[in-house]
RNA sequence: GCUGGAAUAACUCAGUUGGUAGAGUACCUCACUCGUAAUGAGGAAGUCGAGGGUUCAAGUCCCUUUUCCAGCUCCA
């Protein structure tokens, strides 16, 4: 017999070799019923596993991240045993589930239509009606890649070929007809999953690599129960009705136009005043903080990028003016980063560890030619504006100087109300990356890398490691950030430099007298002015703060006789520095408000005839519609007040 | 760059098997002078993204191309 320990501490007794499933069964129909998987001793297992000792056991339903995870990989078997039925000559690549849901990767000689995928959803409908039990076998890694040929199924005898070093006996999955190679864990049975939906097919290459086959992915996701589909389907909906690309061109803060080209959005006065906002609050924080400004030229020619490296590494992401292989002729690049420009600041004289650190920020422009499939909205474009800055170090204040960077940019961050939903990204170097992309030597490499984690562990920043997500000539810590649909980019990136300095000869004269190399920190404290917005943009659902509205008041007059007043009171609120327009078309007042709640105007001012005797103005904002009356110059105050701390 | 989807009035979208281009909103005009999310009537508005082709006839079918969207790859 063997000791279980369940939730709560309770322990019970069980026949050594009792699968965890026989135990949830014994606790209770309807936790089996609900069950998904367990963990034994903290580890997460099919529920077909038997206990051997006595341990800690845990049942995982839907409800946890774990449970999800295995309900939708088991889903992602449901769609390819589907696929199989229909297409025979479909070869498998890999099914996993994902953060919100699964998705099976195939080899087809025809991607899928959308009347394929109500045929597949059809079959995957009447597979689980089918309520097959799942079952799982292990062959020895000869035997495994054996079946998997006799399959025909060359995908996954490569993978299973790799598996196979590890000398271990390799799992396989099996509901009715269909066979899987999978590590598991997965559901008892495929009679649980009661709703489906596929959402997308779309190109995917085989292990992820562009040189490869690309192959047919398609993406679900399912739930136990129809309600919960719904649910979920409504939470998309409404995360959309966020989304930058969408509110943003209804808004009116930018648009894009055909015969512009891809990439290149066009800020609209709304945009353009939000991003003029951004820029001249960040210039002053950053002088306020030592920093020094500069403006450096937006192209020049190649014989800049090829000292700084850039000629050999992102040519392809540079937009050229002229022939770049042609030696004999001057040859321009604009500038795709700034750093080799802000560089010949340092180097316009002699310097001293005295004139260290050195801290040189620019409202940067920059272009970069990227893929015609990578734009999006504001968030990837072509040409964008950057808090850009370089600073120019003494190994010794290194790490203050990262610390500084870093609380610069998370207050920056906390400001614009986005730093709650941000992650941090230590990325390093990969040593064996086949692409050559890192310049300098391991040592260089090491240490660099070494530096940054001693600051961050210091700091005690929690966050991930990203392999291979480096910059070719240093570490880099990148604050990430999701939009709506879940994709995440980097809004700001904090790096440290060991190798520019030397190719450009930034040399000081230390208290010694000897040369020495600077540290350069690469960093941005808001990163770029269009991401920014677009990401403030969703936060917000368009309903940015006050002080960043490019309209803060409205003046709605109830009808046309009161116009004369409505433009008093906006030219008062403009005196004050409040961005205010009137509304005195003869429209109805709820007509009015209607339109400026729609357009997402913070305060509106209603004015009639009571309030112009009383010398008075109706409040209504946006967020608790009607505040009732107040004298204008108490309204003015108030709003001042809300502008002047930037409330979120 | 790759896979899939899309493009019709300023906006959101209808438009049957190829046979004269439609609605709502917005816009303009007029009336109404209004109390916290849509007053009424009338009017104007489209080279159906662009370029080729098939056809007596193309928004609709075929080819090319541009842009937008989702995903992959990339992202200094």
């Amino acid at each position: 017999m063997i000791k279980v320990e369940l939730k709560d501490g309770v322990v019970k007794e069980f026949e050594k070799g009792t699968t965890a499933a026989e135990v949830t069964k014994s606790l209770g129909a309807g936790l089996y019923k609900a069950a998904c998987v367990c963990r034994v001793d903290g580890v997460v297992c099919d529920l077909r596993t038997p206990l051997e000792n006595d341990c800690r056991l845990e049942i995982v339903t839907f409800d946890e991240t774990d449970g999800k995870k295995a309900f939708w990989h088991t889903s992602s078997h449901v769609l390819a045993q589907a696929v199989k039925r229909l297409f025979p000559n479909a070869k498998f690549a890999i099914g996993p589930a994902i953060d919100s849901g699964f998705y099976y990767d195939f080899d087809v000689e025809k991607p899928f239509s959308p009347d394929d995928f109500e045929k597949i959803t059809a079959e995957m409908k009447k597979i689980v009606k089918e309520g097959l039990a799942v079952e799982k076998f292990l062959l020895q890694p000869d035997e495994a890649i054996k079946l998997l040929e006799e399959m025909d199924e060359p995908y996954k005898v490569e993978l299973c070929k790799e598996h196979s070093d590890k000398g271990e006996p390799i799992s396989f999955y099996k509901q009715g007809e269909f066979t899987d190679l999978c590590a598991g864990p997965h559901l008892m049975t495929v009679a649980n999953i009661k709703a489906i939906k596929l959402t997308a097919c779309t190109g995917a290459y085989w292990r992820g690599d562009s040189k490869n086959n690309q192959l047919c992915r398609v993406y679900g996701v399912s739930f136990p129960k129809a309600s919960m589909l719904e649910e979920h389907l409504k939470m998309l909906e409404e995360a959309k009705l966020r989304d930058h690309n969408k509110i943003g061109r209804e808004l009116e803060y930018f648009t894009t136009v055909d015969y512009v080209g891809q990439g290149l959005p066009v800020l609209l006065p709304k945009g353009a005043r939000v991003i003029q906002l951004l820029q001249r609050w960040i210039e002053d924080v950053e002088q306020k903080k030592g920093c020094q400004l500069t403006k450096t030229p937006l192209f020049a020619k190649r014989e800049l990028y090829k000292i700084s490296g850039h000629w050999d590494h992102y040519l392809d992401g540079m937009f050229v003016l002229g022939d770049p292989h042609d030696e004999t002729k001057e040859c321009f690049a604009l500038r795709p980063m700034t750093c080799p420009f802000q560089y010949q600041v340092y180097l316009n004289k002699q310097r001293s560890y005295r004139d260290l650190p050195m801290r040189l920020t620019e409202t940067s422009t920059l272009f970069r030619n990227e893929a015609s499939g990578e734009m999006h909205g504001l968030i990837r474009v072509r040409q964008f504006t950057i808090s850009e800055g370089h600073y120019i170090l003494r190994p010794d204040q290194l790490e203050e100087e990262f610390k500084g960077c870093l609380e610069l940019a998370k207050y920056c961050l906390d400001t614009v109300g986005l730093l709650e939903d941000c992650t941090f990204r230590f990325s390093q170097w990969d040593p064996a990356n086949p692409n050559n992309k890192y310049e300098g030597t391991a040592e260089q490499w090491e240490e660099a890398q070494a530096v940054m984690k001693k600051i961050l562990d210091n700091i005690g920043l929690k966050y991930e490691v990203g392999f291979d997500e480096a910059a070719f000539y240093g570490p880099k810590l990148d604050i990430q950030y999701r939009n709506v649909f879940g994709k995440e980019d980097t809004i700001v990136t904090i790096q440290i430099d060991m190798l520019l300095a030397e190719k450009f000869g930034m040399y000081y004269i230390d208290s010694d007298g000897q040369k020495k190399l600077p540290y350069i920190i690469h960093r941005t404290s808001l990163g770029c002015y269009e991401r920014t917005l677009a990401y403030m943009l969703e936060h917000f659902a368009g309903a940015l703060p006050l002080w960043l509205s490019p309209e803060q008041v409205r003046v709605l007059p109830l009808s046309e006789n009161l116009a004369d007043k409505a433009k008093e009171i906006e030219a008062q609120l403009t005196a004050a520095g409040i961005r205010a327009s009137s509304d005195i078309r003869s429209e109805k007042i709820g007509y009015k408000i209607r339109e400026a709640q729609l357009e997402k105007i913070p305060y509106m001012l209603v004015i009639g005839s009571k309030e112009v005797e009383s010398g008075t103005v109706s409040v209504r904002s946006r967020k608790q519609a009607d505040m009732g009356t107040m004298p204008l110059s108490d309204f003015i105050a108030l709003a001042l007040d809300e502008i002047n701390t930037k409330k979120k």
